[in-house]
DNA sequence: AACTCGGGGCT
DNA sequence: AGCCCAGAGTT
């Protein structure tokens, strides 16, 4: 194939190889968490976590989710709100929801028995290709290929490979040269060597080719076309969204109404203030907050309702249909721990401590 | 191929 | 303020 041929001017995929394991060996991480040991749930978890999540982040995460869900079958038959609660102030909570989905298509339809296979890993909720590969290689020291941010950075780079690097041609290119540098043995080691090359030293910006490995023969270092490869994104604006938040406080009872949110869109599975499509006839600002998704800006207003709960809480069931009002929909805040069992939007909950401080001063 | 999913870290 | 991060699922 054309990464084949391209390569054998430069290194064999053996050599790479053998590149890639001396230099993690001396110069790689050892001491991460999900290394320690490697099980496959343990890998799962932490690669699930990974996605689009830098280490540093994900590590206490992981460090409390093993603690609370130390097995498959805890997290099989763990309750939804534990599961969103331990990934809450993590992001793309699909993939908590994927995770806990996982574990019920492990336990229940494969017998408990955790797949082997590169194809039947990639069968389960939530893992495509990159997690699969990553999985045999860290779970099982077996052949898979990956590629990542890191590894595209990496490749891109050593390679010379050109184009929008998320793009469809691109992106093959980079799976082949991942399936033919990969090796038959050491395939922790060597998927590990891969992402710690990305992430230590072939960095975004000012990386370190003096200590590479690869120097000798990157296209990007030879060239001096570090800044340029891979090529930069093209970068689109995002839109503005207004969004009306209800706060609905219980006088009696000390008690905020919270709801919990549909399991798609936006904060799928999450407790929240409730939310309404259109500013409330009767009701004074509480106060308001901005908030940055990935592809929109929230500009977040939150209405106070002093008065007859009931009918509007009536009216939010017909309006948003979709929305669960179970009556355990209520966080009495006078408990902290309601509060911090549930699995809240980081925007929305820090919104309620702030404004939940007032109020008792 | 484009869009939808968060939130934090870093410059 | 902008960009990136051990991507996957949906349309």
């Amino acid at each position: 194939m054309q990464a084949a041929n391209k390569l054998k001017k430069q290194l064999t995929a053996a050599k790479f190889a053998e590149e890639v394991l001396t230099w993690q060996h001396q110069h790689g991480r050892h001491d991460l968490p999900w290394q320690q040991p490697a099980t496959p749930y343990r890998v799962l978890v932490s690669e699930i976590m990974l996605q689009q999540t830098q280490v540093s982040t994900v590590i206490p995460y992981f460090q409390r989710w093993m603690q609370a869900l130390p097995t498959l079958e805890a997290l099989a038959s763990a309750n939804e709100d534990e599961v969103m609660a331990l990934w809450q102030g993590l992001g793309y909570y699909s993939r908590a929801r994927n995770l806990q989905k996982a574990a019920h298509y492990i336990v229940h339809e494969l017998n408990g028995k955790f797949p082997e296979e590169l194809e039947s890993i990639q069968k389960i909720p939530g893992v495509g290709r990159y997690t699969a590969g990553a999985i045999r290689s860290f779970a099982y020291d077996t052949y898979g290929p990956i590629v990542d941010g890191n590894v595209r950075r990496l490749f891109c780079r050593i390679f010379g490979i050109e184009g929008p690097p998320t793009s469809s041609a691109v992106n093959k290119e980079l799976w082949q040269y991942a399936e033919t540098l990969t090796p038959e043995k050491n395939n922790r080691r060597f998927a590990q060597g891969l992402l710690d090359l990305g992430a230590t030293l072939c960095t975004k910006r000012n990386p370190s080719c003096q200590d590479c490995p690869f120097a000798s023969s990157c296209v990007a270092f030879q060239e001096q076309r570090i800044t340029e490869l891979p090529n930069p994104k093209a970068k689109k604006a995002i839109p503005t969204k207004i969004g009306h938040f209800l706060w609905i406080e219980n006088l009696e009872n000390n008690s905020l109404r919270l709801v919990k949110r549909p399991s798609k869109g936006i904060w799928a599975s999450l407790w929240s203030l409730p939310e309404v499509s259109e500013k409330p006839l009767e009701a004074e600002l509480k106060g308001s907050f901005k908030h940055v998704f990935s592809h929109y800006k929230l500009e977040a207003k939150v209405w106070a309702m002093t008065s007859a709960n009931v009918e509007i809480m009536n009216h939010l069931e017909e309006a948003n249909p979709e929305y669960q009002l179970p009556t355990d929909a209520v966080a009495d805040l006078e408990n902290s721990k309601t509060l911090n069992s549930l699995g809240l939007p980081t925007p929305i909950r820090a919104f309620i401590e702030t404004h939940w401080q007032t109020k008792a001063e």
